[in-house]
DNA sequence: TTGTATGCGTTATCAA
DNA sequence: TTGATAACGCATACAA
């Protein structure tokens, strides 16, 4: 493999300085046609492409912003990986009876928002570099993310505060989703809590629903959270009293929801009567609880109503299809980006915090149609 | 904002030269351990991050790797982007009837390769950068994105070949799905026909379907091209005809496929019989057909059998479920970048193709249960 | 319109 | 174990 070539090798070939080379390739009309052509020839001739690194040190910028995720697989060690099996065999065949997880709500989440993202750098000729938060080592992950890019948008809660200040004072970051976290960093999210309050609404003004049951998240996530406070605005505002606490508390997965439905229905069994609709903090946990329901002969929406939150794909395609909010996620990952380049225009700007309007999607789990 | 602290502010602080600083940060084996707290301690009360510009350039390599995946949202234009909505409005209502546009497959798809990319190159301690090849200045997007890079994945037929060959003299390139284009760069592919002919045996040998159908993509499509010849050599095993071509030919997306369905039904009313089976090549076709044929009262897999191929979730929550062909995208993702590595190791390695197995995945829609 | 010269912030080689 | 110093490949201010 020969030397890659430079600029110098460029400006040799073409008889011209190396300014004049970058001139060529930076500000094209800044220099003559002729000059131009015979310097574009020799690019071609050469196979040279101009180095980021060299061009972003001595522009003392690299044009690319960095997106930050946590990690979806749980993946905490290398050891933890699966190896890539490079077996012989063509095609394997399985049957599923349901066991095949389905694939982790963040992922396409993150896809989604990474798309949004990407979307939006490039309108303004940026690239992108994407980094997940994963390992012993998370922390360097991120420092070096953050020593390659002009500016970083963080997935909340995937960054512990103090790495994050430490970053802050290289780079402009901002923080998508999540609650607002102090005011040091800009800050985009997503209307949980008026999402969920308006499903609720509906529920109860328009489908007469009563007795009400929240299907929850994790303990631990803010978005679960700021659903089940919109839940809880909603019955107070119709005068119905609201739960202090989640009464089915899930994982946001489909396998865990089923457990919750089985318990449900054995609380049945047992005398206690269904809810009257399923209010369901994300759609996984809404599809699991219907695939379980309606094993069971429980008619969905006949004998319980039921929602999710999201709007993720499958939801367009079960039995019944599901009542949702949907969560403007490429919008998320776009307003991180311009955010972020309006935080780099303008360093100086004050950190602000801005929240994107939900979607709700009326189907025909919730009684619609 | 104060200037961004740099090697040289950290070693003044630590009161040593750049070089411990630089060897504290990459080979702390190599320095005393008191040298070695004095720094680690100047570069926290500074913030100091590295520029990996700065390193790149000196180290002769960034430790990031490329991706680059063509556009799926057929944005051409700066132009063809909608704005970003900041409307004041909180929430939005709207009753879906099924004109809901479902995300398209590629994104699907393509978030599960990058995920198995990142997965890889972390695994081995590197970045990764992605692109989307899009725009009229598409391959300036490439070619930008080739200089910042030690190694590049492509998806197949997203850049021009005279792109690819000037982009490979520079850095390794793997092209990730599609046919093998001539034997100049590396490629791993997935087995599209030998999971297809592993599909469409099952449906003739084990519930003996006859008057099969295909369903296809793009006519441009190479895994379509694949699928259709596995459909045929299968057809051709059990000594059945096979059709030269595509009978009906939609373009991997849910609502073109409602649109076949529906001249299927019409054609029905004029006296042709509905075929015993339709092998879609894709999932969205075999979800949008069975929404259509469902709405009409044909029962599937009662009147006729149905498939899929991709593997994607919404396949789980169809009722009945959908039988399918997983492709193993994540795999995919992680097989090019350790291809991608092995190259980077050594250079003079000849090109290989590599085709990765797939999993027929069987529930309800072929008649099984 | 083009060329010269300097600096960007690291790594790596060699000496000390 | 540490320090001085020379690349690394490009952008850009300034001069011509």
């Amino acid at each position: 493999m020969p030397k890659t070539p430079t600029v110098y090798d460029v400006a040799d070939r073409a008889g011209v300085s190396i300014a004049t080379v970058s001139r060529v390739l930076r500000r094209p009309d800044d220099v003559r046609e002729s000059t131009r052509d015979l310097v574009l020839r020799a690019v071609r001739e050469l196979g040279y492409v101009p180095s980021g690194a060299a061009r972003g040190l001595a522009a003392r910028q690299t044009g690319v912003l960095g997106l930050c995720f946590p990690d979806v697989d749980g993946i905490d060690d290398v050891a933890d990986l699966p190896a890539l099996s490079r077996t012989g065999r063509r095609v394997e065949v399985v049957v599923d009876h349901g066991q095949v997880a389905a694939s982790r709500w963040s992922n396409l989440y993150i896809g989604e928002v990474m798309r949004g993202a990407e979307l939006e750098a490039w309108r303004t000729g940026l690239a992108v570099m994407i980094a997940v938060a994963r390992g012993a080592r998370r922390d360097d992950v991120v420092a070096d993310l953050a020593g390659r890019v002009d500016g970083l948008a963080v997935l909340s809660a995937t960054v512990p505060d103090d790495v994050l200040e430490h970053v802050e004072r290289r780079i402009p970051v901002v923080i998508m989703a999540g609650p607002r976290h102090g005011d040091r960093h800009d800050h985009i999210s997503v209307d949980n809590a008026a999402g969920m309050q308006a499903l609720t609404r509906h529920l109860l003004v328009d489908h007469g629903a009563r007795d009400l049951a929240f299907v929850g998240g994790p303990a631990t996530s803010p978005d679960d959270a700021d659903r089940f406070a919109g839940f809880r605005a909603a019955l107070g505002e119709a005068g119905l009293p609201a739960p202090d606490d989640v009464a089915w508390r899930g994982d946001f997965t489909r396998s865990t929801a089923r457990e919750l439905a089985r318990r449900m229905l054995d609380a049945r069994d047992r005398g206690v009567p269904l809810p009257g609709a399923l209010v369901c903090s994300n759609d996984q946990t809404a599809l699991g609880m219907l695939d379980v329901l309606s094993g069971a002969g429980v008619h969905v929406p006949g004998d319980v109503l039921l929602t999710g939150f999201d709007g993720i794909d499958a939801g367009q395609v079960s039995s019944p299809r599901l009542t949702t909010v949907r969560q403007p996620m490429v919008e998320l990952g776009r307003a991180a980006v311009a955010r972020l380049r309006e935080r780099m225009a303008d360093p100086g700007r004050p950190p602000s915090s801005e929240s994107l309007p939900v979607t709700v999607i009326l189907r025909e789990s919730c009684g619609c149609h």
